[in-house]
DNA sequence: TTGTGTTTTACGACCTCC
DNA sequence: GGAGGTCGTAAAACACAA
């Protein structure tokens, strides 16, 4: 019997469906509320640049990743009526964008802070749209577990917000959380959650990347040393607290102060 | 159709910080 | 003690080859 104890501290927990959230109010949701206490709390020390677009965090990862074509717009048909309903437009991922993060693209990305525009230019590019149809097939239910709510599979627009977000940020402020909670029809804790396992697998690819790379050249760690590819992982991605005496409750504190 | 591998939600254990 | 972090894992959802 699975009973979540969300149910009792996120009344928001499994809304329904959240396949219900195609036709969320979050529509009008603007991943560009700027909060410039916000945008400056990045994680990577190196990636601190005090004020200056968060872009170079991508570097870390090399080529775009292939699932970032699905961010883009969508083929006309994506099949996603409900992206064209909710459509995120001004939040749409590309590789060119993507790109741009890379090392050696020259310009570094100008992911303005909580700027929906620079978090997610509107170029676009479409080859792959995996994801949207499997969640579209997937949305269909809305549960996945007919007895327990075991686990949901977000919308399209979820995943989308929460990538853009996630794009712009990879730790979420709690306010930004409580806002995307709101719009996009989740738990503060399912968002907390997402940012979680989204850094994991962030960390998984980057950790198959440098395995690759020891593979193929070996000497790819210049960098890196003889860092092992956890060690270089968690310095990349060193949890909020431990860049430059930033605690999480040092922006918790900003938040509630405004 | 089925078996298998991967991805996606969700949680618990444990840690750090205040 | 509470909040949020990582890590490991469970299990559903999905993709794909045979």
């Amino acid at each position: 019997m699975y009973v979540s104890p969300l149910l009792d501290k996120d009344g928001s927990m499994y809304p329904g469906s959240a396949r219900a959230a195609n036709t969320l109010p979050g529509q009008g949701f603007v991943s560009a509320p700027p909060y410039p206490e916000y945008m400056g709390y990045h994680p990577v020390p190196a990636l601190d640049t005090h004020g200056q677009p968060p872009g170079p965090w991508g570097s870390h990862y090399g080529p775009q990743r292939e699932d970032w074509n699905a961010y883009g717009p969508g083929p006309s048909g994506a099949g996603t009526a409900q992206l064209s309903a909710s459509s995120p437009a001004p939040g749409s991922y590309s590789p060119a964008e993507y790109s741009s993060l890379q090392p050696g693209a020259g310009g570094a990305p100008p992911a303005e802070p909580g700027s929906a525009q620079h978090c997610s230019p509107s170029s676009h590019r479409h080859s792959s749209y995996e994801w949207m149809r499997k969640t579209v097939q997937a949305n269909t239910t809305g549960k996945t577990r007919t007895k327990e709510k075991y686990r949901v599979v977000y919308t399209d627009h979820q995943r989308l917000e929460l990538e853009k977000e996630f794009h712009c940020n990879r730790y979420i402020t709690i306010r930004r959380k409580s806002e995307l909670a709101a719009n996009l029809g989740l738990s503060e804790r399912q968002v907390k959650i997402w940012f979680q396992n989204r850094r994991a697998k962030e960390r998984k690819l980057l950790k198959k990347k440098i395995s690759q790379f020891d593979g193929s050249g070996g000497s790819a760690q210049s960098d890196s040393g003889s860092l092992s590819p956890t060690e270089l992982s968690s310095s990349l991605f060193p949890p909020p607290h431990s860049i430059s005496g930033l605690q999480p409750s040092d922006i918790h504190q900003v938040m509630v102060s405004e």
